[in-house]
DNA sequence: ATTCAAAAATTAATAAAATAGTAGCTCAAA
DNA sequence: TTTGAGCTACTATTTTATTAATTTTTGAAT
């Protein structure tokens, strides 16, 4: 298929799972994500490396030599990341209104109260009452 | 066209955008469907074809003979996908957490002060003050 | 009944995502 | 200085997504 160019540019499923090690660990070789995929999947080795390396070539990652290895490191905070989904998906689903994504989440998840309160807070804080 | 395998997650991003058609129509044929997807990417009649039933199989359309043609209507909602999605967004990259959900939304888009007014008062709505 | 156009069904081609095998480099230890 | 473990680079394969051509069916008009 025609990659989808010029766009947000999203990861796929497997660079995103390989991304959050990476982010849960701040950085690692190969080896070191392959260890932090947790057992279940079972890559391997060069699967990982492959991947790495796609998300190097896509900037999504440096990579600084140590002894023979390649350490690499997010480019992009997890956080930011976010942000760049919650804008995708925002664009593509609710018409680019934040409000309409709120309302459908306080409709969908059955939320606590802690919950709820929490989400009054967060906006009460950001921008005071 | 290979046939998607028995676990249908979310839709793919043509499929997406054949939703988008048919949530906006109601329900439509495959021509109805091509006329709806806007002269921009000029797709073939078939490929619209391919792809509705598709949707189909995965059970996203119902499909009912009219004339010649099949007449073919969601059966989910556009509001029930957005849940689901924003279900599975909040799963994979919020740790479940609708909190850290909202907290990224606030952050990141520059919100206007009468966005911020809408989200507060949609919390405020759903679950009195 | 025959023809023909419009539609579905089938099949195929192309592309991207995901996984991994093979080759070859490099460095430390024997 | 040879060896081999550990690594990257390169290549290959498989699966899924996307697009579309080809073939078959259908039903209405002639």
């Amino acid at each position: 298929m025609p990659r989808p160019k010029g766009k947000s540019e999203l990861l796929t499923t497997v660079e995103l799972e390989f991304m959050m090690v990476l982010w849960s660990i701040g950085s690692g070789t190969v080896r070191e994500v392959l260890q932090g995929l947790g057992g279940e999947e079972k890559r391997a080795y060069t699967s990982v490396a492959t991947v790495l390396k796609v998300l190097h070539d896509k900037g999504y990652l440096s990579a600084k030599k140590v002894n023979r290895a390649i350490l690499y490191r997010p480019t992009l905070s997890k956080t930011e990341y976010e942000g760049k989904t919650l804008k995708s998906l925002s664009a593509t689903l609710f018409n680019g209104t934040p409000t309409a994504l709120v309302a459908r989440l306080v409709d969908d998840e059955d939320l606590s109260e802690e919950t709820i309160k929490e989400i009054k807070d967060i906006i009460d804080t950001r921008f005071g009452r």
